[in-house]
DNA sequence: GTCTATAATTGGATAGAC
DNA sequence: GTCTATCCAATTATAGAC
């Protein structure tokens, strides 16, 4: 197989079991049997586990930001795009309720290690912060725009945490619509002034 | 040393180590020295890790418990009881910064691990669930009491999961008045009716 | 109750044949 | 580009002396 493609192959496979198992449980040998590789040839694409990793992150970035240009196409209202954002608790329910947030885990698991790749994966959470405040700037609370992006995030890092701890649907739904309905009176003041 | 004493003595270091490098990452090795043990006096104390693990969790639920008796002895009003629960955030912000909160960062990685002792460890979740349940009900928000206690507990949350990805303070202060000032617009609303 | 010594396993990582 | 064989360090865990 080209090089390029096994490669690909493997930093999907050890994304999956990164989110699934977290960073430090997952070895080479999971990661390897995954693709259906040996040990020793997966040496070949990746030196260190580390690099695996830093891969994996440069990934989720790519993805993350088709995400949010894909967002931007479906909806040419900020509200609305915010609204995608606010959804994805919902959209990836199942995965959250097993896994938690693949953004949030992941940090908060580098965190504690000391991990050298720590402020990349801090980045995936910029791209949201960045991508949010972006659009309560075209909202018009261009001075708060930053503040409320940052409340958007922790507000849904909340939910996935608990919906992960508690595995309850009914509380997703019910913090998915406090959320919208605090964004829908942002929305209404800046209609009115 | 008495049995219970070195056997309190490794919970307090398995404790503290287990928050600030994850349960994966922290070895019996790891505990042994903190404590001054060797390895193998270490299992005549705990057979296994997931028993240290256990033993932990017990006593953050003890812990837990004895903080809630102490806020409620400390304040007799529900609403300054649950803002006590508001402010451990910028109490513990130096320890939330470096390693995130203990409940939900533990809860996540035993999600990951699939780990027998998941439900424990969501119970300490459901300590402070129940306790904010109680202080609303006190409010006169019987019927939506869980779903505030909730709501407050997942606020929380994501504010000490930015808090850890960010460092930042100023976002930590402003995010804390906000939700006291939800608390006290609840509070307003019982005092009208 | 604490120690040293050691087994058994798994982890990351390398060398070299094909 | 993929394999097998191997190394070394760290991990959990046990046996038995003191």
């Amino acid at each position: 197989m080209a090089r390029s493609e096994t490669r690909a192959q493997i930093v999907a496979a050890a994304d999956r079991l990164i989110y699934e198992r977290g960073f430090e449980h997952t070895s080479f040998t999971t990661i390897a049997e995954a693709v259906g590789l040996s040990r020793g040839n997966f040496y070949y694409h990746f030196k260190t586990k580390d690099e695996i990793l830093a891969a994996v992150i440069d990934s989720r970035i790519e993805t993350t930001r088709g995400m949010l240009r894909c967002w931007e196409d479906e909806a040419a209202e900020p509200a609305e795009r915010i609204r995608r954002f606010i959804r994805i608790v919902e959209t990836n329910g199942a995965d959250i309720r097993d896994f938690g947030c693949p953004v949030g885990t992941l940090t908060a698991e580098l965190a504690k290690l000391h991990h050298p790749s720590r402020p990349e994966a801090a980045a995936l959470f910029t791209l949201f912060r960045d991508w949010l405040g972006t659009q309560f700037t075209a909202l018009g609370h261009a001075a708060e725009a930053d503040a409320m992006a940052l409340h958007v995030l922790a507000f849904s890092q909340g939910i996935a945490t608990l919906a992960n701890a508690f595995g309850n649907e009914d509380f997703v739904r019910r913090e998915v619509e406090r959320l919208e309905a605090w964004l829908a009176d942002c929305t209404s003041k800046s209609a009115r002034s």
